[in-house]
DNA sequence: GACGATAGCCCTT
DNA sequence: AAGGGCTATCGTC
């Protein structure tokens, strides 16, 4: 297994990567030391790009083992929702079949790559919802991508 | 209206 | 059996 690490000018924060070949988790770090980053995975490249604002969509193998086969069509239906853009948790619910909204908020809560998996393009109907890394990240990379594709239609 | 409490949703632990 | 990254609904003000 291993860490890669980069920073995050969107949020400010690092962003360790772990893999193996391929994919096994995404987080992020808050912490005011310093830190080296180490880019050595395809996927810590294409991070590094979205965060740059230079990439809208990942190449997408990754390896997640013990996900319940719910959480799986939670997290397969959010792979869908184009950079951005939202969709609430109803809608989501709605297109994977099911009426239980606050499992499919449960399950976002435990997405284990954010960013690769949009979690942060979920929001609440009424409301922006909640976010495991906080809801000013989520925020912030909401109004960033909202930012990097006003950009580009200009 | 707006706001808070409540009661359902149904998966997870 | 309890509790969630939710929501629709029903009292209050």
């Amino acid at each position: 297994m291993i860490q890669d690490i980069i920073f995050s000018e969107v949020n400010g924060c690092y962003v360790e990567i772990e893999h193996g070949t391929e994919l096994r988790s995404v987080r992020f770090i808050k912490t005011a030391e310093k830190l080296m980053e180490s880019k050595t995975h395809k996927i810590t490249f294409e991070l590094d790009e979205y965060f740059n604002g230079k990439r809208y969509d990942f190449s997408c193998s990754y390896d997640v083992p013990g996900l319940s086969a719910f959480a799986r069509k939670v997290l397969n239906e959010t792979r869908k929702v184009k950079y951005g853009s939202t969709i609430t948790y109803s809608e989501l619910a709605k297109r994977i079949g099911t009426r239980a909204v606050q499992a499919v908020g449960s399950a976002l809560a435990k997405n284990p790559i954010p960013i690769i998996i949009p979690c942060h393009r979920v929001v609440a109907k009424n409301g922006i919802g909640g976010y495991s890394a906080g809801i000013d990240f989520k925020i912030q990379l909401l109004e960033f991508e909202q930012k990097t594709l006003m950009g580009d239609n200009l």
